[in-house]
DNA sequence: TATGAATGAGGTTTCATTCAT
DNA sequence: CATGAATGAAACCTCATTCAT
């Protein structure tokens, strides 16, 4: 791996476990056991390798979130897209940790980050609307797009509101099915009577990756 | 005003409109024009008077939510309930727009919130769970605290949120007003046939104070 | 008591307890329910509050040392003196933890030291003159100054000794009469064969006043 | 030579002549005309920078106090011994000036101290219990461990003590010999028929050298 | 590419002392 | 006599960043 690399991803590793306000970029260079002039040699500024984690954000969710469109929206789809965002909010969870703290110190950072969170509301407001038309949804029209963003919000802050439930800085995997869950139950409270079954499933199977013991379940493929 | 309370709300008013992380002590002593020693006189340091502040919010909490118990459930207890949220947020707001930040490097402090906050979870579970037996709430036994929890936790992100969406750091409180509105969506789609209407009415009523012409109207007494 | 010999007082306890070094005026002041600008009322500085403990010290030393020439010098003398000398370590022993340290900051204070300390060895030279002369001490006529000078080095550094050897800051009694113990070690290495067996009795009592159980002893008057 | 050693060397210097306490980390970085900054790239901190000045002198006195076991003892070890300790003293003069302020502050460099005296103890302990057993010193066997000590006491308090007595700062080499032989005087008082010729030779040589003029006479070897 | 010493601005904090009342 | 808020110099330390090699 490139040195340049190798930055980026130590950084993410060293911001996600020990949170990024802890972490100067001389930390970053002795993890890696390079020179702190060797890191400016590749990056302008810490801002900058964390715009590089950005763009490694950008990607997956790109290549995480691709368009429904010509699809059935079903269960399985479902399970697919909370799948990818809770692998993305585990992945950048110090990103999420504290979203407001790292774009508020990065106007350019922060406009890429609205780019790319408008891109996730329309296709969320998209499967969303699907689901009304198919009948699956009990939801006025002008509500489908803030029920979308709500989703977004809840799903995007529980980790920062879960670190102010303890002081330990450990984020884990089942800390963040429960804020899935949360956001499945917002959604839920708009199920019909024709959805309220899959529904229920698609609680019921996160409620089981929400078990402590099956953390390392979240990478089997899920069979309802 | 003594020195000591110019210092605290000198503090609020430069973290609500600033930032907390941005007004360093000296910053404070400059903003009054008193000494750096003498801002140690009174404090110990910046934790300190962020304590202050918050035994300040506390105080509001406290006067804002005076147990319901005897009373009837309606709209204009509802109202209140939400009128009380909405001053607070909008007083301490700079704890808002980086709550994980702000109780992260204070052990002590988080403890205290973490107390504060189980009363105000405990008193709106209290609601909720009359409205649900008096026929006004759709939900299972089993869910009435994850609601009151999901509605707490958006009411308290809001502004975190809000902060992720524009580059401007001041919040307006048009955007707090929407944050209610968001809350109340997620209430309402709890409503029976009985209660819809209540809903809709206390859904309306803050969706007027939302129009930015009419912030100034926050104070007004509320007439359903 | 006067406000100013409360000073004084509380000023010494707190010194010999925690040290010269940890104890700020504003501590003296808070120790004594007193303001600051009291304390400055009455005491230029805080070295003016030490030149105050050094004129309580200068009148211990001049009523305990009464001039010696009239009488002669047996065991009993001996002890008087030796008791006088752990009393007045005892009482100030702050100044002892670090002579050098406080008589460095303040040249006026060093030139009463010198003085009151010339007149000390003046006597204390005199005693082992006489001694010399009465055949109980073997020794060269140009030894017995620095002689005397030596037991006093002794006796003044011993506590700043005592204090490298572990990290506590307490100050024993017990460790005091170590410290004479060796004074007399030194002294007695120069005795007759006249006079050993007194040498011998000095050094018993001593030792008997080193045991730690026999700390409040050291009040008691002496029976040889 | 390396920064790193400059700072060590100037601060030993700069704490020599002006003083440990008056001297600060600033001082030292203006001295050397590099920035406060770098100073704390090389060293945590004062603390820091005194601890690698006490390797220097742990490094120093492991070198000149080699095991004596198969030599005779004669007055040419002893020399050799006394001059080791007055390089010592008077290379790191200013620990010696203050001991019990300097190793106060920090526990770990108490220990540090404690172990290598009680090896200096432990070395001088056995030449004096050899010089008893070849019968040429007078003295108890329970008090060969505690002339030792004493012995240690003097040299290591005296520098403190010589400046309890006058206000300027500097040590000078003459004064330094003076403490030497006072520590002879304590150890020729137990000197026997035999030996005492030994003792007075031992003690003119360093009376020559206490001559203010013959300061620089001390890298001199010795010629009996 | 890489090193690692060096920078320097800026933050936090302490405390002896002053001063208006 | 007494208060206690206020001062301000100076200490300590951090860290993003630069620069000569």
């Amino acid at each position: 791996m490139k040195t340049c690399e190798k930055i980026v991803h130590a950084s993410l590793e060293l911001f996600n476990t020990k949170g990024e306000r802890r972490i100067t970029t001389n930390h970053i260079a002795a993890h890696l056991g390079i020179s702190p002039g060797n890191l400016y040699y590749h990056f302008k500024n810490k801002e900058d390798i964390i715009r590089s984690i950005f763009s490694l954000y950008e990607t997956h969710l790109h290549a995480g979130f691709q368009p429904y469109e010509n699809k059935a929206v079903d269960v399985e789809l479902l399970v697919g897209y909370f799948d990818t965002m809770f692998d993305i909010l585990w992945r950048f969870r110090f990103m999420y940790t504290n979203l407001t703290y790292i774009l508020s110190s990065d106007e350019a950072l922060l406009q890429r980050y609205l780019q790319v969170q408008q891109l996730a509301l329309d296709r969320s407001s998209n499967i969303l609307g699907q689901l009304k038309r198919d009948g699956l949804l009990h939801i006025d029209d002008d509500k489908v797009m803030p029920l979308a963003d709500t989703m977004r919000m809840v799903a995007c802050f529980w980790i920062g509101y879960k670190q102010t439930h303890s002081s330990s800085i450990a984020i884990t995997k089942t800390c963040l099915y429960e804020g899935l869950l949360r956001v499945i139950m917002i959604f839920k409270a708009h199920a019909t009577p024709t959805s309220i079954a899959t529904f229920n499933r698609l609680e019921e199977h996160y409620q089981t990756l929400a078990q402590p013991q099956s953390c390392q379940a979240s990478e089997l493929s899920v069979q309802l």
